[in-house]
DNA sequence: TTAAATGCAAACGCTTTGCAATTGA
DNA sequence: TCAATTGCAAAGCGTTTGCATTTAA
């Protein structure tokens, strides 16, 4: 289901503001922050308000339709969660991001559930660590 | 190692801030905020400056001594590296944390090693979702 | 003696909020 | 019509920074 649909769905208003915020997300090829949506929306749309992006991503995170991940950056990306949950690995050495399919953590998934009745929400999770070419280089400070 | 050796090992200045902090970190029973570091040193130095406490913590991660938990809070925690390694599921209706050990994330780091040729960190990592009890109440908005 | 570390105050960057004006349903 | 939503401006919050002063080694 859309994003539009879901909110009307749900009896919220579908603005200009709104249409432009997740037509944003839509348009992303990668995780997309808040002031880069706010970019996008005010050209189009001059006088609005990064606090409307914000607001706005506050509600479609509350209803399931965007995922957030840290990548360590001191702010939150956004990504519409129909689109496929992969993760990142994020190497702290060049700042390299490795993109992996989802499979690769639910192993973890069901280790959560099964032992400790844990239903884990890994969308987007990001993984720090260190990738193989810094580890080889020796790079690391 | 202790921290302080630590640092004299590698040339930083033992002050007195540097030690209360270091306290501090080691006198915490969970994780604790640079806030909460902060309101200690100053007790005993009142003149002391948060600044101190940022500045020294960013010290002591550099070096590997402490790493820092994101609990989604809007800020970091602190723990020593020395302690246990475990993890925590957060759950995103109650609030609760719940531990786990770190084996639980080691067959997780040893795929991502061999597939990917990452070497993750994965020491305190706060699991997202939702546990049994909310699971089944249906709390969840 | 002197480079490293601190205290202070101010700024920074992202995000949130109160409130009056606007607007989708 | 009217509650939901927005724009605006200001504040909030954790964190960082420039700089003069202090201090551990």
């Amino acid at each position: 289901m859309s994003c539009h649909k879901a909110l009307q769905k749900q009896g919220y208003r579908l603005t200009p503001q709104r249409m432009l915020v997740i037509e944003a997300l839509h348009g992303a090829d990668s995780h997309i922050s808040a002031e880069e949506i706010y970019v996008q929306l005010h050209r189009r749309y001059p006088y609005s308000n990064i606090s409307t992006v914000y607001r706005t991503l506050e509600l479609l995170n509350r209803l399931g339709l965007v995922t957030e991940t840290d990548f360590g950056e001191g702010r939150v990306r956004y990504h519409v969660a129909e689109k496929s949950h992969h993760h990142h690995l994020v190497c702290r050495t060049c700042g390299r991001v490795i993109d992996v399919d989802e499979s690769v953590l639910s192993p973890l998934k069901d280790t959560l559930l099964r032992e400790c009745d844990f239903a884990a929400e890994l969308r987007h999770m990001a993984v720090p660590g260190e990738c193989g070419e810094c580890r080889r280089k020796g790079k690391r400070v």
